[in-house]
DNA sequence: ATTTGCAGGTTTGCAACAACAT
DNA sequence: GATGTTGTTGCAAACCTGCAA
């Protein structure tokens, strides 16, 4: 998937890829997971603005720690944000650093 | 681009699309734009976290306005956001609501 | 549907610190 | 020692959000 999309990308030299052209998590129904108890409010009650903000925040940071080889200080000055305030992410989403 | 994203999505049905597996807006090269006077630190100051974020929360909601036929109401429901919270963004987003 | 004031909450940058590595 | 990174924290300013109107 990842390869076929980043393929995709170098197909399309000209047109810069936006989020616009790229599905966002709408319905999300993993077929497998067997309905819960709490599957009449959970599983329907995705994609709040917020939770789909912080999914967003986690991938991103999460990219971005990848490209600087997990190297805080450089991930946050390439991003332009402040130091301890990616640490704070880090550690609200749960991000794991690798060594 | 946006029709063959649509039919990976299809071809890929037992596992949920999430922005994991999608590329993030890195560097962005506009090929026809002939580099400005500014180019120096407007073109390569691209991606703070900031205006990352500002960037995808946009289309977001641009998406589920569309979603919803516009409808703001039912809109800022079903992402479960205040409506007046939404029409903020809309405005300082700049998204043009269709009639 | 749209806008606004306001209070309460959250996020952010900044500075500072100790601990460890290069 | 000198430099750089990490993980934290306190605090004030800035920003965001829900509520009521």
């Amino acid at each position: 998937m990842k390869n076929l999309i980043e393929r995709l990308v170098i197909m399309v030299p000209t047109k810069v890829i936006t989020l616009a052209q790229l599905p966002l998590p709408t319905i999300q129904q993993s077929p497998g997971s067997g309905d819960g108890p709490e599957a009449h409010e959970s599983l329907l009650a995705v994609d709040t603005f917020r939770e789909a903000r912080e999914e967003f925040e986690k991938e991103f940071l999460l990219r971005k720690l990848e490209e600087n080889d997990w190297n805080v200080s450089r991930t946050a000055e390439a991003i332009d944000m402040e130091r301890s305030n990616l640490h704070r992410k880090i550690r609200s989403y749960g991000i794991e650093v690798k060594k």
